[in-house]
DNA sequence: CTTTGTGCAAACGATTTGCAGGATG
DNA sequence: CATCCTGCAAATCGTTTGCACAAAG
């Protein structure tokens, strides 16, 4: 437990924004002395390994990283890139599937896609 | 329509394997003159802009590409990154989340991850 | 002949790694 | 004091892009 990683708890634990490596690294930056790229990447990593954050992948773009680790899903914003936690007890429900070629699912994940609430275009008042 | 957007379709349709970049680039190569990598990435492109793949993201792995476009999910083995179909009627009918946050959903993907048949564990007959 | 695609090599962005010095317990 | 962590910079890896030439319609 080192003084970077104290700092990288700080900043992490309890956001719901998914930050990306960058993102992290910026705030953390701008709160106190800055940390270097390669120790967050190493301690979120560490973090994932030990079951204390999860990854979330998106194409094409820096991976993000989510301090809760709760079952839960994801929203991704098609336009902006934002990723959105998703509860939803009906969807813990879903059966594993066990096909034929015998693989067999441990766990799943649902990522839904659409446009947030900024990206979407508004109904009412015009953009 | 080029010599080498034919030798790609002629190896890439049909496949269920879920072949990266490179897998394809290698394959089409050993079948007939080599096919520069760049254009195997941006005949790939192309194929998923016009709807006739579609591309399977997986993190920290190259980018997968699925020729089949039918609405399916799929089966990540967590030991060797391969990839496989999942066809299943009940999953379609998930029904697509409203947040408070005013995120609008318009589709959505399962990912199941488990091990795959030449991965797990053996039941009866020791590894 | 005009447009579009390809090959090549360099550019890129995200992430990882080797190493030497520094902090931790 | 032995171990683990950090900073730095260079190395990797997947992917994209600029450009000159070749192929397609």
């Amino acid at each position: 437990m080192t003084v970077q990683r104290r700092a990288l708890l700080a900043e992490f634990v309890g956001r719901t924004d998914h930050p990306t490596v960058d993102a992290l690294h910026a705030d953390i930056g701008r709160a106190q002395a800055g940390l270097n790229r390669a120790t967050v990447y190493r301690t979120l990593e560490t973090l994932v390994e030990l079951g204390l954050a999860r990854r979330v992948a998106v194409h094409g773009a820096a991976c993000r990283y989510d301090p809760c680790v709760e079952r839960h899903h994801h929203l991704l914003c098609e336009r902006c890139g934002a990723v959105e936690d998703v509860f939803d007890a009906a969807l813990d429900a879903l059966r594993l599937p066990r096909p034929a070629s015998g693989f067999v699912a441990r766990d799943f994940s649902v990522l839904f896609t659409g446009l947030c609430a900024g990206c979407a275009p508004r109904r009412t008042k015009a953009h």
